[in-house]
DNA sequence: CGATTTGTGTTGAATAAACGACAAAGGAGC
DNA sequence: GCTCCTTTGTCGTTTATTCAACACAAATCG
C-alpha cells in the first residue's frame, strides 16, 4: 500500500494530496493544542479525509510527528545546501547553527514542553544529524570508527544546541556556534 | 457517476476535493489566459488531477464555465439574502444592483470580450435571474403568466446592467438601479 | 462499582480517481 | 494537398480512498 524506501520519484497524486492534507492539519493543530491533546480524529476531521486513510499512511500520530520533524529538518538542511556535501569546518559550523535555529523555532511555533513530544523531536533530529555526518565521512576510516565519531558529534551538537536554547539571555546562535565549533570538531578530528 | 439533481447533502470528500481543485485552477487560468486559450489539459495539470477525472465531472470546459458562473452568482445572491424570499421593490432593486456588480466584477477579473465566454455568462446569469423571480412570484397568477413576466424582467435586467457596465462614465450602480427600477417593476406589475 | 462515552486500530466492500492507451478532430507549417 | 503535433473524448484496468462496522482500551460519569 505504501512505497517508502525506494523513494518513488513520481507518486500517485492522491497520495501526495492526502499526505499534504494530513501534514497541514497536523501542524495547525500542533500550534493550537499541543501534541498530547491531538487525536487522530482531530487530524482527519480537519483534513477532511477518512480516518482509515490516516492509518494507511501512518501507524499512529507518533509516526506522523517523526515524519514531520524529519521533513522539516531536512528542508532546513537543503536550504543551506548541507544535505549532500563534504566535511569542513564551515559546514560543521553551519550544521550547528541549523540545529540551534531549528530547536528555537520549534519552541516558538509549537506548544511544547511535553515529554513525549520533546523526546521524539530529539531522537529524530539526532538521527538526522548523525546520518548527515556519516555521509560527510563516507570515505574516512572504518565503518566502526565513522559510526562512533558521528554518534559522538551528533549527541554533542544536539545537547549543546538544546542547552543554548534554554538559556535565558542566550547569545546569537552564530556566536554560540563559533564558540562550540572546536568542541564538536574535536570528536571528528581523529578521522579527518 | 454524478448525482446532480437530488442535491446529495453530504457528498464524497473525494468529489468535493477534485471539484474544488478544478474550479480553483480554472478561475486562476481565467484571469491569466482568457477562456478561449484555456485547454482541459491546462486545468488538470494545474489542479494535479488526471485528465480523465475532469471528464467524470464535466462534459467539457463550457459546462465548467456554466457551473462556475452559476455558483458565483448564487453566492452573490445569498450574500444579500436574496436567494429565497418574496417579491418587493427593495428586493428587486437589490437584485438589479447585484447583477450590475456581478457583470462589472466579471469584466475586471477575467480577460473577457470573448464571444463564447460572454454569451455563456449572459445565458447563465439570465437563467438564474429568471428562476429567482419565478420563485418570488411563486403564488401569483397562472404558470404561463409567471414565466412570461419573469422572462421579461430577467432579460431587461440583464440588458440594462450590461449596457450600464459598458458606459464610459457610468453612474454608481446604486443610482442606476434606482433609476431603472420602475422600468423593470413595470414588467411585473400585472402580477403583484 | 457498573455504565456510558470517547478514541483506537483494523477489516471488507463499494466507489472515485489514476493511468495508459486509443481513435479522431483540428491547427500549423510546408 | 500532406504531415506533424496538440488536444479531445472515451475506455478498461489498477489503485487509493471512503464508509460502516467491529472489538478493544481508557477515560468519564453517576
Amino acid at each position: 500500500m505504501l512505497a517508502n524506501p525506494p523513494a518513488p520519484e513520481k507518486l500517485d497524486p492522491r497520495v501526495k494530496r492526502t499526505r499534504n492534507l494530513i501534514q497541514q492539519s497536523f501542524s495547525e493543530l500542533l500550534a493550537e493544542k499541543g501534541f498530547a491533546n491531538i487525536t487522530v480524529q482531530d487530524i482527519t476531521e480537519r483534513a477532511e479525509i477518512n480516518r482509515a486513510t490516516f492509518y494507511a499512511h501512518y501507524p499512529d500520530k507518533f509516526a506522523l510527528l517523526e515524519e514531520s520533524i524529519r521533513q522539516a529538518f531536512r528542508a532546513e538542511l537543503e536550504k543551506r545546501t548541507l544535505s549532500a556535501c563534504h566535511y569542513s569546518e564551515d559546514n560543521l559550523r553551519a550544521l550547528i547553527l541549523t540545529v540551534c535555529e531549528f530547536i528555537a523555532h520549534s519552541n516558538e511555533h509549537c506548544k511544547s514542553s511535553e515529554q513525549q513530544f520533546d523526546s521524539l523531536v530529539e531522537a529524530q533530529v539526532r538521527k538526522q544529524i548523525q546520518e548527515l555526518i556519516e555521509l560527510w565521512l563516507a570515505e574516512s576510516g572504518a565503518d566502526f570508527d565513522r559510526q562512533t565519531a558521528a554518534t559522538a558529534a551528533a549527541w554533542s551538537i544536539y545537547g549543546l544546541a538544546l542547552q543554548w536554547s534554554r538559556q535565558k539571555n542566550r547569545p546569537p546562535a552564530e556566536q554560540f556556534a563559533e564558540q562550540v565549533l572546536p568542541l564538536v570538531a574535536g570528536t571528528l578530528k581523529p578521522l579527518v
